[in-house]
DNA sequence: CGCGATTTGTGCACACCTTCACAAGCGCCT
DNA sequence: AGGCGCTTGTGAAGGTGTGCACAAATCGCG
């Protein structure tokens, strides 16, 4: 992953949200990839009345290996019970903290296409910790455009609005050829996380950290899948039995 | 990873293309993921021009450590040149071989909101290697609706459909209370991969591949760092020198 | 109060992945 | 023909992640 191990400062145990600079012991990256899962399944279980979950049952409603779940959980430090499992409400706490997610994050969106429209109407967003705040595009004749509420601007007023919202979290929606240029107008504008669906490589400094979500490359990975599988149909088993479990989710 | 880890019948070397039944030798999944970056890059690298790409060179523009890549290419049993490099053309067939993106793969999309619009119209699909064939919804106030040349149909449909146009990979974007039975009725047509953008976990046969896409995940992630940094702020070294790197691509 | 059932937290072993460092191979130039 | 510089392919080492299996802890019940 990125090169920013920053040697997590020692400091305050996890679960001890007095002191407001609370440190992370360094979390494997494995983990954090999987605590929003988690924070989801816990979310549902809450809903469906629960109070308390054990291991094996939030690893099976987030799909994952319960010895894997109890060994991420004991990274935060979190607070089970022996014999009883975890409190649903507790945990949830816990792990939104972790993720910094009891503050609403603002976020702006660049670029309107397609997906740039599905985006800023995925209402996900909005009930998972986030809030768009503006929207961006460098086509004159889309600014102007409301979309769910917010006003798409151009591209020029980024810098000005992103300190305005304190805006930290990007997401680009453009071409590839416009993204490295966007990229560079959300580092200077003080963005310091991107998240970026176009299908190409970012270059930023190293304090911003870029995750990429590229759909045909999901795809692609099916592809082979396919196309191994299509190379053994002579071979003996054939479609088996049904079980849960190749679940294959996105992260690094 | 997914638990079919069927060990690879032994057979015919990479590169050998004659038997049309070529097994692969088991790639390592960190490098399948991989792959399609490299193609994407040497793409590009091929429509500016190159012929030959060094490992630095391709590892540059793929965002990715160059001994990785070499390691990546020589599992797949890559013909590279010493003192050269490789050849650009060559590897791009080599790739699309083994990632089976030499035939033109039908994929069907269910649900088509917002998201479901949005990758109906997504031309990245087309240009690399996939066909949308088919859309299905359950709104029957949809059903009929023409998008991008295909016809909305219903979902009792699929099962037909599926058949008819051999697909092998389908695409779920409905809302999270749909998937699952949606996912049952891909199953149940024969659907042997699925790339699901709906934020909840499908339980499938063996057979069957899952990847999981999902945006507001991504975001969570993103949230942690920004949290951790923010945490930091107090520390020396502050906004650090530019570099590239730090790029977070999504896969497993 | 003690015991048994239950479930967490974790030490350990293993598998996978990454990175370094270098030998082997190739082409070019003299 | 020979040597030199460059680049691939890979052995080995270190790191990260996974999963088993079990000890420690807690609750409920007799």
């Amino acid at each position: 992953m990125s090169q920013q191990r920053h040697g997590s400062t020692p400091g305050n145990a996890p679960g001890d949200r007095a002191g407001a600079v609370t440190a992370f012991p360094d979390l494997p990256e494995a983990t954090i990839a999987r605590l929003p899962e988690y924070l989801r399944a816990l979310h549902n279980l809450g809903e469906g009345g629960a109070d308390t979950v054990s291991s094996e049952g939030l690893a099976a409603a987030a799909g994952v290996n319960s010895a894997k779940l109890r060994k991420d959980l004991s990274h935060l430090g979190s607070y089970g019970t022996r014999g009883v499992g975890y409190d649903v409400a507790l945990l949830i706490e816990q792990i939104e903290y972790v993720l910094g997610l009891d503050q609403r994050r603002a976020v702006c969106l660049v670029g309107l296409g397609n997906l740039g429209h599905a985006l800023a109407g995925y209402d996900g967003f909005a009930s998972r910790g986030f809030k768009i705040v503006a929207l961006f595009d460098a086509d004159v004749s889309k600014v102007g455009e409301e979309i769910q509420g917010l006003t798409v601007r151009h591209i020029e007023d980024l810098g000005r609005v992103a300190v305005e919202e304190n805006i930290a979290i990007g997401v680009i929606a453009t071409p590839a050829g416009a993204a490295q240029t966007v990229a560079d107008v959300l580092v200077d504008a003080g963005v310091t996380s991107i998240l970026n669906f176009a299908p190409c490589v970012l270059s930023v400094p190293a304090n911003v950290d870029v995750r990429k979500v590229d759909l045909a490359i999901e795809l692609q990975i099916l592809s082979f899948h396919e196309h191994r599988k299509a190379s053994l149909t002579a071979l003996p088993g054939g479609r088996s039995a049904t079980a849960a479990g190749n679940q294959e989710a996105v992260g690094s």
